[in-house]
RNA sequence: CGCGGGGUAGAGCAGUCCGGUAGCUCGUCGGGCUCAUAACCCGGAGGUCGAGGGUUCAAAUCCCUCCCCCGCAA
């Protein structure tokens, strides 16, 4: 039996986390997430989803605020655990946590490696216009995403496919693979320096509509953003507004120029390259809904300026 | 007690501060116009203004209570 300590935190870790407790051979022994944060409305402290299937399994959870402090050393090490499994954790691991477990750590990371290490590779992969991404297995080592690889599998993005909805189909991708790397022996493969990449974690500003660049980039950052932060431009006299959905347009203009807005069609926006048809969108404090329902109500014609700042930055 | 927005016609909104006959855009129904349109013109239907109570000659509007919805916060 191999006794396992499972390490992740957000939905995308936890069905990696259930093909492990299914996996004969290995008794997840404990899990260790992000402690509880304030979330919801209300602000109330909420366990996150890894937490809540441990607890669903009894399995102990635990929680630290840094793992690589002593608490979190010696509680590992009382484990005597044989192996870690990380997933989407959000904490960086120690040469000294790593050292903890003879059999090393398996992280499961979502994408092709060593291409986009580092935080939301999920986002930036579909920000940066790829048509296909993946899941990949790796012995984690002090770096970032930098250990050497076990096993790899692509998936195709689908073209109007979210980060959210990417996210979901990639975390099951990465049980599977989890489980097959598991299942024999290790054959490690260093990562190529040369081709690595990596990208800056997702901020509010992250979703900044540039209009003057290209109509595909556009839309490549309206799905990358989804569901979080989300793609926004500010409408004069209006404050912010987030796209969430788009298609492809005929028309030109200036970058930001509302070519047409009217309810039957929503509206389209000119590019630095071709147009944007908005097709569902949020105003501040509202929900989203179909652009044509939102311009029943709102002054925006064509010939309006997009602007990629405001004065009042309310987002 | 984390902060905030909202519930008015099928949809989206204005009106609320400063009480006085319920309004706009779209949709819908009927008619008209045009070579033509996601166009235009004319006419109509459609509302317990979230619920209850209070104040008032008079409440969508002011006061109290309650229900429901949503946004932010990573």
């Amino acid at each position: 039996m191999t006794r396992v300590v499972f390490m992740g935190t957000p939905a995308f870790a936890v069905p990696s986390l259930k093909a492990l407790l299914d996996m004969p051979g290995f008794e997840v022994v404990a899990v260790c997430t992000q402690p509880d944060r304030p979330s919801g409305r209300g602000n109330r402290l909420t366990a996150c989803p890894v937490k809540e299937v441990a607890a669903a399994r009894g399995v102990p959870a635990l929680q630290f605020e840094r793992i690589r402090r002593q608490e979190g050393l010696d509680a590992l090490r009382a484990l005597k655990p044989d192996l870690f499994v990380t997933a989407a954790f959000g904490q960086i691991l120690s040469q000294k946590i790593l050292d903890i477990p003879k059999l090393g750590t398996v992280n499961v990371h979502a994408s092709l490696l060593p291409k986009y290490r580092g935080p939301a590779p999920i986002n930036w992969c579909i920000i940066e216009g790829e048509t296909v991404a993946g899941v990949t297995t790796m012995l984690t080592d002090a770096g970032i995403d930098t250990g050497a690889m076990l096993m790899r599998r692509e998936v195709a993005i689908g073209p109007d496919e979210t980060a959210g909805e990417l996210t979901a189909r990639l975390s099951e991708t990465g049980a599977a693979l989890l489980t097959e790397t598991l299942s024999g022996p290790f054959s490690p493969v260093p990562q190529n320096e040369a081709e690595a990449t990596r990208q800056p974690m997702l901020t509010k500003e992250t979703g900044l509509i540039d209009w003057t660049q290209a109509a595909a980039r556009v839309r490549n950052l309206v799905r990358g953003v989804d569901p979080w932060p989300g793609a926004y431009t500010f409408v004069p006299g209006l404050g912010a507004l987030k796209i969430w959905k788009t298609a492809e347009t005929d028309g030109a203009g200036a970058p930001g120029e509302v070519l047409y807005a009217d309810g039957k069609r929503g509206m389209a926006v000119a590019c630095g390259e071709g147009a944007i048809q908005i097709l569902e969108l949020q105003a501040p404090n509202g929900r989203r809904m179909p652009a044509g329902d939102y311009l029943r109500g709102h002054p925006i014609r064509a010939g309006l300026i997009l602007k990629p700042e405001d004065a009042d930055a309310k987002i």
